[in-house]
DNA sequence: AAAGTTATGTTATATTGTAACAATTATTTT
DNA sequence: AAAATAATTGTTACAATATAACATAACTTT
């Protein structure tokens, strides 16, 4: 995240595309799994599941854990999302236009999570893949430490 | 992991390795140390913290969640072994020597998880992260999908 | 409208991981 | 060797994360 960042132009932005997206895909956007979106946007730190069952409760007052896991199940099939598998949490993903691996960079001061393209870093994945003929059908690179931001 | 390999050299070296870092160290290799360490040794699959308890049960009757996660706990300290993060699971290192970063490769079918040094991507991934002026801490790069003995 | 599919409500439970304090064992100091 | 200190383990309880299973409701298609 650059430190000047309109974050509400990019919670629309996500907003509008994911909804865009699922007409085209013919998936139903619900109440509760764009409520469940718009909680995960709320900021750029990774969400754990039961905040989000505590966040969403005054709009779903009969939210379960279940409720908040097949949201979850949803967001991401559809790409919505992002598992932080080291946290245990989740994230907006940043692109959903363009197909992409993650690399994601975890603040340990600001917990924010910024999300890179990293395209070098794909290609000499995929070059050490081929090396290893490892047909890879999915990718989780998790670095922790200190942003731009948090190091002066 | 090669197809031909003799796994209980596998085993005897890393445990021998351990048993020396250990005395380096000034620290203990005790005994629930020394045989968690074995038991996720047993094979090249990640192992989860509740089967180690089951599997450790008849060597150490009073185990109990806290005696595992402790033992773990240390052996990571140590660098003994790493945590697999998309499957909350532990694996042996192969490398105790040299430092390194981890490329896991986790098979789906056979479920052998293959520690690779990856220096190439390693490379890329230090450049990418002076882009971003974030400074790593911890790195986790776990690729899922099948290995080159499953892809037949 | 009926049938089929998709989504949600609801209860219960499985899995993964920690906190806190007591008891024991190992190590260091006297 | 005895005492003091530190490290490890025992033990109980519980917190945090996630899923299963089945009932009900809401949409879609025919």
């Amino acid at each position: 995240m650059p430190e000047i960042h309109n974050h509400s132009t990019c919670v629309q932005t996500a907003l509008t595309q994911a909804a865009q997206l699922c007409t085209e895909r013919g998936v139903q956007l619900t109440t509760i799994r764009q409520q469940v979106l718009e909680l995960i946007w709320a900021d750029h730190h990774a969400v754990k599941a039961y905040d989000l069952l505590e966040r969403i409760k005054p709009l779903q007052a009969a939210a379960k854990p279940a409720t908040i896991y097949r949201a979850l199940d949803f967001l991401r099939e559809q790409g919505f999302i992002h598992r932080v598998e080291s946290l245990n949490a989740f994230i907006g993903c940043c692109d959903l236009k363009t197909a992409h691996e993650q690399l994601l960079l975890i603040c340990k001061k600001c917990e924010n999570v910024e999300e890179r393209h990293a395209d070098l870093v794909m290609q000499a994945l995929a070059q050490e893949l081929q090396k290893a003929k490892f047909i890879a059908h999915s990718k989780a690179i998790e670095i922790h430490g200190l942003c731009a931001d948090c190091t002066q």
